[in-house]
RNA sequence: GGCGCAUUCGUCUAGCGGUUUAGGACACCUCCCUCUCAAGGAGGAGAUCACGGGUUCGAAUCCCGUAUGCGCUACCA
């Protein structure tokens, strides 16, 4: 399904951080785009001055970047149908303002903020049903107009709301929907600084950005019949509406800063990979059927439909993202081979260099001891030992330091062991040390590749095994007292590739500071 | 309060009138593999399809009510 004509938009307001949920309408409008070979445009909705957030813009855009979601038309980028910011729009929505009011679609309104409180406020007291406005300004006359004028407030222009009948819209995810006009209030166009609200912009700029789909939250759907009366009375043919299902933190409430990490930036910083998030946000609110999990970059774009699209509100589940990035982070292919990719098996693909990415987290959380520039060969030789164990990047630096740094801290009861005397554990570490002096002093040799490694390891394992038989012990109680020694942590990658990473030297180190501890005992 | 939308395992979901003893995934449990931890493999437990009425030979699937949740009800988006 190729359309060209296809023409959507992502326009966050720039007054904070985007959460998840604010990037997910951007990815499935992208998706949306992207399948149908049409146009993704993003339009900054800055019309409100008092909520403007320094470093706001700046955040919207890097989220986006981080997630690999481009846009054709936008900030930085331009476009023809520009500009980009509703706060460089102004005069036109001033000027369809007032085509609205001298069409008779709308009226200028001084009520002060204290009359308006005031009604509410009686309204409520009242228990009338709540309308936000009374229509006082509705049905003024010449001449109450040009005295409140005199008076010098500043009105606001409100749209005429068709008093009586209904008006229905197409959801393309949910269906026909109406409202009964009477329910709808005499909602504010222009405010009094001459900025436009919401409803008056994206209705202008829709139209003048030629959109086709108009994909947004499930929040703006009750104000969507206000928006096909604007429609009208401009004599506008509205585009197509989605209102997407909403993402709710764990207790089911909209997502914000009390479910911990909200914003998307921030799991960028907690080492998820970009790949892992489009993929895991993709499949909250759609699925393609009812097994395939993970999917590329390329088959989102492929697969993605409306129709798919669910109903309902989605709860934002961590532990599923977390094997989701695992799953990337193990089973990755770098680049994706060209033969695969025409067939059924779904793979992780990443197109970033997520080695690259590691060295940045390992710079700016491993201790400051650890001397740097960071050796990007000695990353990739223990990556294989990493990689099946770890859900993000960042946890690299917190569990795998011992990779790292110089002096392990650990407790000396790590080294006991119930069925063990602590003369027996000081033999056995003082053979292994002796075995290690005696092994070929290839072991550790500077510049070793994949392959050496692994013989290194063979090696280790051919000396140790046999070691542990002659002191009477079992391998794995033996094993148990190195992987401690070596790594200060009785749960490590497998021990002699560890060893042969780590080199002679730093190994016999470890070894002889164990066994200092124990001499304390 | 009013209006709107929604309601399938704890969570994400498949399902679009019979193929369903409701399928998959995460999490959980057991076993296997194993030098620990993971990863992987094999199983298991987990949903009276919110509830109550219809329609129909037959309903998770269609209709109506109720309940619950969420959203909107600003000169915010």
């Amino acid at each position: 399904m190729s359309d060209e004509s296809v023409r959507v938009r992502y326009a966050p307001s720039p007054t904070g951080y985007p959460h998840i949920g604010n990037i997910r309408t951007a990815l499935f409008n992208w998706l949306f785009a992207r399948h149908a070979g049409g146009k993704f445009i993003v339009r900054i909705e800055d019309t409100d001055q008092s909520r403007k957030v320094d470093g706001a813009l700046e955040s919207i855009l890097n989220s986006l970047r981080w997630i690999r979601v481009d846009w054709d038309e936008g900030p930085e980028v331009g476009g023809d149908y520009g500009p980009y910011f509703q706060s460089e729009r102004r005069d036109l929505y001033q000027k369809y303002a007032q085509q609205l009011l001298e069409g008779g679609h709308a009226y200028k309104c001084y009520c002060s903020a204290e009359r308006l409180d005031r009604m509410r406020a009686e309204m409520a007291e009242r228990k009338e049903s709540m309308r936000s406005y009374d229509r006082h300004c509705r049905e003024l006359n010449e001449r109450e107009r040009v005295e409140l004028e005199a008076g010098g407030t500043s009105p606001v222009i409100r749209f005429k709301m068709p008093l009586a009948g209904q008006t229905t819209f197409n959801d393309l995810i949910r269906g026909d929907i109406t409202f009964d006009n009477n329910e709808l209030d005499d909602l504010v166009l222009l405010k009094s600084d001459g900025y436009p609200t919401y409803h008056l912009a994206n209705i202008v700029d829709d139209r003048f950005m030629k959109i086709t789909h108009v994909m947004r939250a499930d929040e703006w759907l009750s104000s969507t019949p206000r928006h096909v009366l604007l429609y009208r009375a401009f004599d506008w043919e509205p585009p197509l509406f989605a209102h997407l299902p909403m993402i709710l933190g764990p207790d089911k409430s909209k997502l914000s800063k009390r479910h911990g990490a909200a914003s998307l930036i921030e799991y960028r910083d907690m080492g998820y990979l970009p790949e892992a998030m489009m993929n895991y946000l993709a499949l909250l609110g759609w699925a393609l059927d009812d097994k395939t999990e993970i999917f590329s970059q390329e088959e989102l774009i492929r697969h993605f439909s409306i129709r798919r699209i669910s109903k309902t509100a989605a709860i934002f589940n961590k532990d599923k993202l977390d094997w989701m990035n695992g799953v990337y982070i193990r089973n990755v292919v770098i680049e994706a081979p060209a033969a695969k990719v025409d067939s059924e098996a779904y793979t992780p693909v990443i197109t970033t260099d997520l080695i690259q990415q590691l060295m940045e987290f390992l710079d700016k959380h491993l201790p400051h001891e650890v001397n740097r520039p960071i050796s990007r060969e000695y990353v990739e030789q223990i990556w294989p030992l990493i990689r099946e164990r770890i859900t993000t990047l960042r946890e690299v630096a917190d569990n795998f330091d011992f990779f790292f740094i110089d002096e392990l801290v650990y407790e000396t009861d790590l080294l006991l062991d119930k069925k063990l005397t602590t003369d027996t554990v000081v033999t056995a570490l003082k053979a292994a040390l002796q075995s290690l002096t005696d092994l070929s002093a290839d072991w550790d040799r500077i510049g070793r590749d994949a392959e050496k490694l692994a013989e290194d390891a063979q090696l280790l394992e051919e000396v140790l095994r046999p070691l542990a038989a002659g002191l009477g012990l079992k391998a794995g109680e033996l094993f148990k007292l190195l992987r401690v020694a070596v790594t200060g942590s009785t749960a490590a990658p497998p021990l002699f590739q560890t060893m042969a990473a780590l080199g002679r030297v730093r190994c016999m180190k470890r070894i002889r500071a164990a066994l200092g501890k124990l001499e304390l005992v």
